[in-house]
DNA sequence: CGACTTTGACCCGCGC
DNA sequence: GCGCGGGTCAAAGTCG
């Protein structure tokens, strides 16, 4: 249930940015450029560290992290839900640069609330129909995160295992979004990717749900272990910024904590202790929406 | 053979 | 109520 792991989710300086969209957090790293080009209008914070092309992370999921960076700024974004948002819950975005290579894993963290999680098992109860699984999945929507990770890979690495159940062409994206589950049966945690339509090289990872198992490996071919900094050297693809693997983790948790109402952004702080934002209100909506407003706060 | 990807269809929520 | 867009399902195909 609660095995956090990921891996990708050091990074490796210390700014970070969080933005709290309505139903999302988005932690903008140095490269609050590339945001902003992904997002529409985020503004960079003034980083030096942008000069990494290599690879962004943006992730939105819900997962609460314990070790935060530490040096990570985080910034709420009271974005108002755009268009057709849902009620979800918190997202957040991160982005990170980090050197890419091959795979770069995006990391994907999020456990599963408790409470959600029972209705998402629930449902899947052979006497609910279909329908009604669908329902309740859609109408629970957990915090998500999201990661902008310049990468030439779309599906990144965190050390977690993923099925590819859907790709859907995304209206105002030449570029379709994949849709990935968790192979544990038991973990509901999805993840969508898709490239940003601004800046191809940027890819979008977003994370809804949280682990309730630690990372499996990777799919075929290597395996990263949460705890091994030292593969995320090597992949490349985990910023090592984030001692932690918890991070994210942490920050779902805290999300759902303080769902009330507060957050916590040490903005410009380097050493605050994890980024964490409150979920606000139910609702939840695309990065798109959450991104241009929380941006601009950075 | 099992795990994963691909792809089209279906369902649902939202805005008009 | 209708249409659009997003998200999910499931069958078929592919790969190791």
């Amino acid at each position: 249930m609660n095995d956090p792991e990921n891996p990708d989710l050091t990074n490796h300086d210390s700014s970070w940015t969080q933005l709290t969209a309505p139903d999302s957090h988005f932690f903008h790293r140095n490269t609050s450029d590339i945001f902003s080009d992904f997002v529409g209008n985020l503004h960079a914070s003034s980083q030096s560290d942008h000069h990494h092309p290599h690879s962004l992370r943006f992730d939105t999921g819900l997962t609460p992290t314990s070790g935060v960076p530490s040096s990570v700024t985080t910034t709420t974004l009271p974005s108002t839900p755009s268009s057709s948002s849902s009620p979800a819950a918190a997202l957040s975005v991160a982005v990170t640069e980090v050197s890419t290579s091959t795979n770069l894993p995006a990391t994907s963290s999020s456990s599963e609330d408790p409470t959600e999680n029972s209705t998402a098992s629930a449902a899947k109860a052979p006497e609910t129909p279909k329908k009604e699984k669908k329902k309740a999945q859609k109408r629970i929507r957990q915090p998500r995160f999201a990661f902008m990770t310049k990468s030439d890979v779309d599906n990144l690495e965190d050390g977690y295992r993923w099925r590819k159940y859907g790709q859907k062409a995304v209206k105002n994206s030449p570029f379709p979004r994949s849709y990935y589950r968790c192979t544990n049966s038991r973990c509901t945690v999805k993840k969508r990717v898709e490239r940003s339509s601004e800046d191809p090289s940027i890819v979008i990872t977003t994370y809804e749900g949280q682990h309730c198992h630690q990372t499996t490996g990777f799919p075929r071919g290597g395996i990263l272990t949460a705890h091994d900094p030292s593969n995320f050297t090597s992949h490349h693809l985990l910023p090592p910024p984030l001692p932690d693997p918890y991070y994210y983790q942490e920050l779902l948790h805290q999300l759902h904590r303080d769902n009330t109402s507060s957050l916590r952004l040490p903005q410009s702080t380097t050493e605050g202790p994890a980024a964490v934002s409150s979920i606000n209100p139910p609702e939840e909506g695309l990065l798109g929406d959450i991104v241009p407003q929380t941006m601009r706060n950075t």
